[in-house]
Formats: structure tokens, sequence, C-alpha cells
DNA sequence: GCAAAAGTGTTTAGCTTACACCCATGT
DNA sequence: ACATGGGTGTAAGCTAAACACTTTTGC
């Protein structure tokens, strides 16, 4: 009964967030269409989620207080562990990212993938895809990602019905319609926006009003919203289908 | 940045049963009022979950194929780090173990659990204890083990909600009242036995009819059903409160 | 007969759905 | 004026909670 004491612990991770109404996942391009979910080993002096937050400030720049992270399994066979983590970022500060990389300055976007392949150093591209892309060709990604990435986009699927994650979709201040456009993109289904509308309204504590409205939009102002104090939605939504 | 090598992965299991129409959980008593989960390190020829599912057969005797186990979740700070299952065992099976436990022959009860403490050779025996008792004290279990027990509890209320967990707790062949119990021990609530009868009946692949009845007890008899070939409930149940 | 548990029927209240309709802005 | 999206009202249909009631056993 000899107990492993040389496994090597890495966090990967599923950022999510959703842009032009369509959801995406945060992948790198290594180079001959081999793609792979972000990730990288834990430091000595980090926790789980803490190496799961620095990889995420590597690749976006974004702050974890802004960023909803949360853990989702723990793959692989010892001595090579890996746990994942589900981020999910607001499609605003995502626009970011995509702009920087266009404009050359990608270099930043460094990940220290432990890889059992001829890893180099060449620094790996970061890219937000279509996740129904992803998810529909199990050979899009490598090792076990495709595998990953499917249950993080299941776990956010299932979270929109009874927790406020959409709001971590969106940015400080959205609207309804914002709001529900997040919860189409996500479950890629139509929803009726009235109903929509009351539904979420009428949810205690799911939103708070922030007093102010949009403008310069095309049709009429909406109410501006900040996400409320919950973790948990009484009643919850259901998904149509 | 040094990559950290020395990782120790162990896996923790929390043991959920119903008895006397009230959930328990199993937990090793090491002397002196110190509670662990059970639980051990990961051997070199095994995965996660093998990992998990011997450390359960060395516990109870249960071929995993007759229990239910699903990860809960992976705690710790490298390189100490340990992944935990959630493992639901029927109140039958689960007497054997509290029975042969008082006839002195729980020498079985083995673990080699991986203590930072001076763990001698004494093997710590194994006991069934309500869950309530264990989570309303928050010191009751040693290291982080209560909050990996609160977790694991967490999880498996909610999953009653929506996939059949609950015929897990049962044995192969259940009445509808026996179901009920199991949920009504779980969520700590008390259910209506007609509207519950008509909602799980009502719930496609939810159970099927074994055509056999029980006999010998009191009441009238009650038809036995095996648990369906389904991994999700619709509609699914909901919790009162 | 009586107690106990299984199972069915019925009523009522609440909730979801579909959609008619009005509101407030940009063009 | 008209298009566009925001927001409210309402009726039909479905679902769930409460509970009266019948069935079938053990004692």
């Amino acid at each position: 009964m000899v107990v492993d004491r040389n496994a090597t612990v890495a966090v990967h991770l599923v950022v999510l967030t959703v842009l032009d109404d369509e959801l995406v996942a945060l992948v790198l391009i290594e180079g001959r269409n081999r793609l792979v979910l972000p990730g990288g080993p834990v430091l000595d002096d980090e926790d789980l989620l803490g190496a799961a937050e620095r990889e995420l400030w590597d690749l976006t720049g974004l702050e974890a207080s802004r960023v909803h992270v949360e853990q989702l399994a723990t793959y692989g066979l010892p001595p090579r562990v890996t746990v994942a983590y589900l981020a999910v970022v607001p499609g605003a500060a995502a626009e970011l990212i995509t702009d920087t990389d266009g404009a050359a300055d990608a270099d930043d976007v460094v990940d220290e993938y432990d890889d059992d392949g001829g890893a180099d150093d060449e620094a790996p591209e970061a890219e937000w895809l279509p996740v129904d892309e992803l998810l529909s060709s199990p050979d899009s990604l490598a090792f076990d990602h495709h595998r990953i990435l499917g249950d993080g986009v299941e776990r956010a699927r299932c979270k929109l019905e009874y927790s406020p994650l959409a709001t971590a979709f969106c940015p400080d201040e959205f609207t309804i319609g914002d709001l529900r456009r997040v919860y189409q993109a996500v479950w890629d289904t139509a929803l009726d926006p009235r109903n929509f509308h009351r539904k979420v309204s009428g949810t205690a504590d799911f939103l708070v009003e922030t007093g102010r409205i949009t403008a310069g939009e095309s049709g009429r102002p909406a109410r501006l919203y900040r996400r409320g104090d919950v973790d948990r939605l009484h009643p919850s939504l259901q998904r149509p289908g």
C-alpha cells in the first residue's frame, strides 16, 4: 500500500460570457488547430481557488471580486489531477480582451500549461469561441477538456434556474432585457419578454432598482437594475422545453 | 514560479443512509471525542473514484455497483488536497454494520486515514450518527470535515428534488411509503402521503412496478417498485417550506 | 370491529402561458 | 408617423395543496 506523494495538482478554467447574444468560452489556441482550456499548476503559496483566480487574471486582467468563480469538479488519474473551475465574466469586460487581442498585445496572455506533449515557449493565443460549436465537435478540444467544458456549461445552464448566476454575465447595472438575452443565449431558447419581465421582477431580492434608466438606444428607455443579495431564487425560473 | 510537485491527494467520504426515519452519516471515532469522516490516500494504481469506492468497501463491504457514489468537491491547500465523495447506501445494508459493530467484530472496519496528528495503529470505530446532531455542533468533526459533511448533505437534499437519488437509500424493491420516509428524513419535513403517492407515480420512469406487494405488515399491503432508468425527474418534486 | 397504512377522487388556490394592449423613445 | 423595445393587464389552462373517502390488511 504505497502512498502516492508525487501528485501534480493543476487548475483549469471554463470561462464563459455572452457576446452578441451568443454563449462563448475562452480557449487557448496552441497551434495546429490544437485548442485547450486555460489553466496551469497550483503554486506553492496558493490555495486552489487562488490559483484559478490568478490564471483568470493572467488571461483577462479581471479582478476576482468582479468575476463569479466556483469549483466544478476534479478530473484525472493521480499523479496528475486537475481541479476545474467555472468562471463567468460580463460580456462588456470580455470584449476588451478580444479588442486588445486583435491589437497585437496578446503577449500578456501567457499560460504555463503543464503539458504531456512538447510544449514550446510560444505564448498561446486566447480567443472566445461559441460553446455550441466547441461542444458539437468532440475532438475540438485536447485532453478531456471537451468533457470539462460540457460539465461547466451544464452547470451554468442549471444554475440560471435557481441562482442569480445570470447577473454575473451582466455589467454592474443592467436592464431586464439584458438579463433576458443572457438567459436566451445560455439556454439557447426564446423567452417571452413580457412574462420574463414579470417573473424576474417578482422574484424576491433578485434585482434591485438603481433609479436610473437607459438612454440613447432604440425603443423606450429601460430601468437599470443591480443584482440583489440572494444566492437562491424564490421562486426559481423554469427552462422551457 | 515553482511548481508544487509534492502534492498528496486523498479522498474522503460523506456516507449517508436513513435509519429509523433519521438521516445518519458514517463517522470514525478516533478516541478522545475526535470524529472524522472516513477516507484515505489515493493509491498508485487507482483513479479518484476507485479510491473512494475502495474506502467504502473497506468500511461497509458494499460493492460499488450497489451504492450511489458521486464526487462532491475538492478541498484543501496544496500540497494537501482531498477530493470528497458523497455515497448513499440503503438503510437495510447499513444496519448490518451497526449490528456487527455491537457484536464486537468491528475489527474489519479499518481505515488507513492519513493524519497530521499522531495516528497510532488503533483501528478507529465506525458509527452512524444523526446528521442534524453533527451539523448543529460545528466542532464535532475534526479538520474541515464539518464543512464537507454540510456540503454533502446539502447536495443530497437538492438532488432529491430533481434526481432519483432517494432510491439509493432504499433496497432493490421498495414501496412508495418507504420512498416517502426517505424524503421526509433527508428533508426533515412532513409530506402528505396521498399527494406524494400521486406525484411520484406520475413522474415518468421514476419507478417501475415489480408486480409484487408487501405482506405481514400493519395496514394495507403496498405495491413494490424498483427504480426506473432516468437520472432526471420530470416533473421534479418540490421541497415544502 | 378497529387501527393502520395504501391508494383514489375532488375541490380550490396559485401559478404559468399566451397574447392584447399601452408607453416612451429614436429616426 | 412609424419602428423598436419596455412594461402592464387579463383570461385560459395547468399544477399543487388540502382533505374526504374507499381499500385491504393485522390484531
